[in-house]
Formats: C-alpha cells, structure tokens, sequence
DNA sequence: CACTAAACGAGAACAGTGTTCACGTCAAGG
DNA sequence: CCTTGACGTGAACACTGTTCTCGTTTAGTG
C-alpha cells in the first residue's frame, strides 16, 4: 500500500497513468478491436516494447480501460442519483448512463459488448462493475407490497439469495429479481441502441426509452 | 436470379458454401475477433489470397456469418413459437433463444455484442435481424387493454410509427411499446448472462430468467 | 562513497495477420 | 477456334503482439 517516494516510483505512476490515458483516446477513436498497442506508443513516442515494462500484455491494458469505464460509468449513475430519491431518481440514473454511453460508445462498448479479453473477466472488473449496480440497488423503494404484476414465485427467496446478501437484504424476492430485471432493462437497452438494434424502429427513441424505465421502475415498486 | 447451369458457376456456389461453412467452425472455436481468414484457408486446403475471390473481404465474410446466424436463431425461435400461442408460446421462443446463445455464445456475440464489422452494418444484416422480430410480435395477444402497469403516454402513437407499420399495426402504441420492452427484455439478459455480467447473482439463473421473461409478457397482455 | 542488482528504453527479430499483385491454367461463349 | 474471363498459386507489403539482447540509469547496501 505506502507509495515509495522514489523517483523511479513516481515516474513510473506518472506514465503508468499517461499510457493509460493515451490508450483511452485511441480506444475512443478507433474502438477496442483495433486498439493497437504499437498506436498507443506512437502516441506517446515510446518503442513498443517499452511498453511491456508497465502492462505485461495487450490484453492487461484493455483491463485497466475496462476497470476504469466501468468507474466512470458509476461514478455518473452514482452522483445523477445524487439527491433524488424514488422514480424520478431512477429515471435521472437511466438517462445519466444512457447519455455516458452515447457520448462515449466505444468505451459502452468494451464494457457491456462482446467480452474481448478472453473469457476468464479478472475479478478485478466484477468488482468495478458492481458499483453501478449498488446505485441501483439503493434506489428500490421500501418493501411495500409488490404490484399485481409481480407474481410470488416458488423458491425465488432462495435463488436470489446471492444477489440480496449483497444488495438487498431487507426486500421481498420479487423485488429483488424485479430490481434485477430493471437494471438488464437498462443496460439491455442502451446496449441494443448502442449496437444498432434499433435501427428505424421509433422516430424518437429517447422518449421510448423514458417510458420503459418509468415501466420498469414501477415494476419494483418505485413511484 | 437465374441461376446458369455452368460447372463453373456450380462449384462456385458450392465452395462458397464450404467457405462459410469452415469459418463458421472457426468461429464457434476462437471467436470472432480472433477468427482469421488464413487459419479458414488453411482448414480447406486452400491459399489465402484464393478466398479473395469469394469474398472481396474479411469482414464480408463475417457478414455472411452475421446473416447466417441471424437466420438460424430466427429459425428457432420460430420453430420454438409453432403451435404455441400465448404467454406459454412467448416463454417457449424465449428458453428456445437463450439455449441457442448457450449452445452457440460465440456467434451469440457475434450478432448481439459488440459490432466488429464497422459502424454501417449492411441493409442484408438487419433485413436477417427482422425475423426473430416478427416472432415476438406475432405473439403478443389481441388488442385487449393494457394493464395497469402500463401507464398512456403522450405522442407514443407517432413515436412507434415506424414499428407498429410494419409489425403490429392495430395494436395500441403503449402494447407496442410494451413488446419492444419484452424483445429487449430477452436479447438483453441472454446477453448479459452470455457476456457474465450475472456472476454469481444467482444459484439457478434459469428460474429468474423464467420469471422476468413471464413479467415480460405479462406486460404486453399476454396470458 | 563504491558497488551490485534491478529497472528502464532502444532496437532488432519472429511469427502471425489482412490484402494486393503478377503469373500461369482452364472452362465459357461468341 | 479462340478470346475473354474466372480461378488458384506464390511472393510481397504493411501491419500486429511479443520476446530478446543490449547499454544506461537509478535504488539500495556494505
């Protein structure tokens, strides 16, 4: 944990931080597939094989772009949330994160499209990706009666078990999976636009996607 | 349309097809962004440079793959709905989908992930992307009324033009509204299981994939 | 202070990739 | 028959990720 105040040490976070930085705005512009190592030392007006000294390998850079995405993606939700509480809380986090992804579709991208890394996800990224989901998870309304159209389900309790010991302990199943089904709501959605899902389907899509995350935040109990 | 009788042209159809046929193998075993036209060259017997003749790129080759498995999940979904109308029908596409992309995750990702082909995809692609569509909304049920759940909103009718012309024409704009919520719905959970997002959420992701998909058509009226 | 071990950047090299081109060869049609 | 076009081959170019071997510079120790 304690940093050396070495002048190795310090450069070496300094440009650690400088190639993450340079990856970034080359992931932005030509997207993680063709993220090349050898382009981001260009950049920066190294070798490529410097580069080797901070990151062992491609793939261990993507990492550290996926973990940072996944942080500034949650640090939107978290502070669009910020002071709103109920609906329209939720509402403001659909919209913050749909208008991260949009600004920023390539870094949506790497984070919630295909797994390019390999299928082994570090937990590292699980961790960074769960903060999102916490911002979510605070925003489910009190354990009121769910709504007629959240059915009781057999064994639900049991099988969301994992899910609640982390996030909501105090909730009914229902809500836990209906909480659950509003976040794949909101990532599902802005992902499929993101992809082109939607092409020509509405001539307005963000008010279509205002009233889904109304509809799916009723669904657990948020009004 | 013709096609010539020519040995020439013959062959040709049929090589075609066994190029196709090779890199979809490839696919299933390294994935798309690891799929390379030389290793397909190889698994035939052939040199790289002759596929060019064939397919003046890499990427039309994926976009071949991207129709076929558009196609070939259509088809199952399809095959899944015969006979079965109703919320049951719904729920039969619906499981029929998400063990086709956990047979498949590979060209699961191809279509639903991340798009690696470039930003344009071609008109082909999302004519093949339609099919699974028309499923889905040739389910959702008669135009009874909407359910509580689903709140009238303003200009939607205009809104989900496009849609309800070529899919659901004398439904109301909320149920048309509500069968985009329910497609999104399932290609987004099957993606963000296929994809991991759910890691350790759950102890049986099946049975809240039942459940949410069942909410889901619950929503558009179906029962 | 002197010295050793480690970290660092440079550059060459290797295997692999997509793509292009010039070259013979063989079927199709006038 | 004979010309034109399609076809397969092999070499080449510009890339890529990664590894290795060098001097050089810094950190920590006797």
């Amino acid at each position: 944990m304690g940093a050396p105040e070495n002048l190795r040490s310090r450069v070496r976070a300094e440009l650690t931080g400088e190639i993450v930085a340079a990856a970034r705005v080359e992931l932005t512009e030509v997207g993680a597939a063709n993220l090349s190592l050898r382009s981001v030392a260009r950049r920066l007006g190294m070798v490529p094989s410097a580069l080797y000294r901070y990151f062992p390998s491609r793939d261990s850079l993507l990492t550290a772009l996926i973990i940072e995405a996944y942080e500034d993606v949650g640090a939107v939700a978290a502070t669009a949330r910020d002071g709103v509480d109920g609906l329209a809380g939720w509402l403001a986090v659909c919209r913050a994160v749909r208008a991260w992804a949009g600004a920023q579709p390539q870094r949506w991208a790497l984070i919630y499209g295909s797994p390019v890394v390999g299928y082994a996800a570090p937990d590292a990224t699980v961790d960074a990706a769960l903060r999102i989901t916490e911002v979510v998870a605070g925003l489910v309304g009190p354990a009121g009666p769910p709504p007629e159209l959240l059915p009781p389900a057999a064994h639900l309790e049991e099988i969301v078990g994992p899910m609640k010991e982390v996030l909501l302990s105090d909730r009914p199943a229902e809500v836990v999976a209906a909480a659950l089904m509003a976040w794949t709501s909101l990532i599902g959605m802005v992902s499929l636009e993101q992809f082109g899902h939607y092409k020509g389907a509405t001539t307005d899509f963000g008010a279509v996607f205002d009233y889904s995350m109304e509809v799916a935040g009723r669904l657990t109990g948020l009004s």
